[in-house]
Parts: structure tokens; C-alpha cells; sequence
DNA sequence: CTCTTAATGATAAAGATTATCATTATCTAA
DNA sequence: TTAGATAATGATAATCTTTATCATTAAGAG
């Protein structure tokens, strides 16, 4: 059943996402949390672009007991783990996606309705590190967002 | 005298700005102050990068009478109008700078010292309009940050 | 000059993130 | 396995930035 093959992999995901998360800890001397797992996974089964207040509340069905404090916290680190990557935009509330395998792309952010599409264009991405390159630059990782109007609203 | 030339310039770009500034205030139905004058004339002479309360300080000295509010709303007009860009990087303050013909570049912003230097790559810019259009998307503007480690800090 | 109403300035409110701190729980090392 | 050092938590306060409120002032059209 394709349904099987699907939850298989999200789990597959996840497991990863929590290695990835418990060396992290490790390496900095941090300790691994039952609220830790718990936030982890809500995070990547949480629909992408969510707000912490978002995961808190989805959270908070299972789990009342834990904080938006802590939510809050380690939204920052799985955001420093490189499982989580910020998205701001304008004065609206940062939302957060997960990573799987520091997979990256850009957006393309409607100016009318809000809505982001994700794009990935190679050509431009090997365009970014010659520019940085040209300026004696060390380019880690990068933003792109095109703003614009969208199919729909266009 | 240099010193001259670069004077009359600085005056030539402020009254072009103050022109744009005051037609599009016209066009909205809005009035033009003695308050958005100064505050555009400081907002031209300052430092690049500069955030509103920065530029509320510089204001102060001379017109200690101009309110934070003000500038603060102001500082928004500009960026409506097209005179300003506005930078927010991470969670520090949010920064603005001139904006002088509509010339638009992109940041490599280092991840140790902060610094932020201005780039520009046609090819790039080229490509991200095919990349929008590809998608169906009508593209207005953009925002490139490339964070990593510049000269000094690599 | 008058009148309509936008803008201002002072302050409060809102919204989001960070800090505080007593308590709990993790994890290392014996 | 247990004890002990200390990181993490949860509740709340504090902070920081931006936006709203509202009485008063002043721009600008006629």
C-alpha cells in the first residue's frame, strides 16, 4: 500500500532528523529531552511554514505539559542544527520549515495573497558562490525571495 | 574642490528625493510636513544601515520636537515610495537604507562580524525573472542574502 | 482666510522573543 | 545503580520593536 510506503518514510525521516538533532546536543554538551523528541517530531509532521506559536498549539493536544518557552527554544536550536530554516517575511510572524538533508531552496512570495511557492534553480545557485568568490567571500548558505504576484493573483 | 562636487551631488540626490517623496504623497492624497522634509534629509545623509532609532537620535539633535512615531511612520512612507530598502537580518533590528534611481543590489553578510557588503550580478538578476516566470509568477523585486565569511573574518 | 482632515507627538497597546528563577530531570562517572 | 553536577523546563516577567489611540496642530484646497 502506497499509505505504508509514505508513513515509512516520514518515520525514516524523522529518525534521522533525531540522530542529527541528539549529535548536535552532544557535541555541545546539551542533553537530549523527552520534550525535545516530542517538539522534533511535531515539527516535521507539522505542516510546512508554521509559526512556533502554531507547533505549540498543536502540541498542546498530547502534550499540555510542555511550554511555549521551551517550544520556543528549541525552534532556535533545530533552526541552529540545520534541521529548521527560518522564513521572515515582511512584519508578518516568523515561520519555521523542516530541512530533510540541508535540501534548499528559495521563494517566490505573492505581494497580494501571501502564498510562497518553493523554487530551485542550479544555474543561480552556482552564480551566488562565484559572486561571493568574486569578493573574497565565504558563502555558507543563502536567502532568496522574489516577491511578486502569483499564478492567481497576477 | 572635490569636496564641492561631492557637496552639490549629496544636495542634487536629496531634491530628486525630495520630489519623488513629495509627488507620491500627492498622488496618495497625503500631505507634505516639515517633519517628512527632515526626516528625509536626515535619512539621505546618514549612515547607510541606519535603523529608525538611530535615525530618531540623529533627528534629535537638531529637532529634539520630532516625535519616534513619526520617524518610525515615515521611515515606512520611504519604503513605500521606493526611497528605502528595508534589511532585517535574523532577529536584530530591523535597518533601512536610501535607496537612490531605483538601484538595487544584494548583501553578503558575514556570520562572525556582522559586516554587510553590496553586490550586483546581472546574470543572476536575469535569471531569477526567468526562474519567476517559469512558475507563472510576475516578479516585482527580491531579496538575495548570501551569509558567510567575509575577507577578514574567513 | 477658512475649513476639512491628515499629521503629529505622547503614550498605551500589542506582538514576539528573550531572560529569570525555582524546580525537575538528564547524564556522567564512581 | 546511584549520587551529584548542572542543563532544561515551565511559568512568568521583562524587553524590544512596531502599531494603535487620540487630543491637538497644521497643511493645503478653495
Amino acid at each position: 500500500m502506497i499509505i505504508n510506503i509514505i508513513i515509512k518514510t516520514a518515520i525514516m525521516v524523522i529518525n534521522k532528523a533525531q540522530d542529527i538533532f541528539r549529535n548536535y546536543l552532544r557535541g555541545k554538551g546539551l542533553r537530549n529531552t523527552r520534550q525535545r523528541e516530542v517538539i522534533l517530531d511535531a515539527f516535521f509532521f507539522a505542516d510546512k511554514h508554521i509559526t512556533v506559536e502554531e507547533l505549540f498549539n498543536a502540541i498542546k493536544v498530547k502534550h499540555p505539559e510542555i511550554g511555549f518557552a521551551t517550544v520556543h527554544r528549541n525552534v532556535g536550536l533545530l533552526c541552529e542544527c540545520g534541521l529548521a530554516d527560518e522564513i521572515k517575511i515582511g512584519n508578518k510572524k516568523t515561520r519555521y520549515e523542516p530541512k530533510y538533508e540541508q535540501r534548499h531552496h528559495d521563494h517566490l512570495i505573492c505581494l497580494k495573497c501571501g502564498e510562497f511557492t518553493e523554487v530551485k534553480d542550479e544555474k543561480i545557485e552556482r552564480l551566488q558562490d562565484k559572486l561571493a568568490e568574486a569578493n573574497n567571500f565565504a558563502p555558507v548558505r543563502h536567502k532568496l525571495e522574489i516577491y511578486g504576484l502569483c499564478k492567481k493573483c497576477r
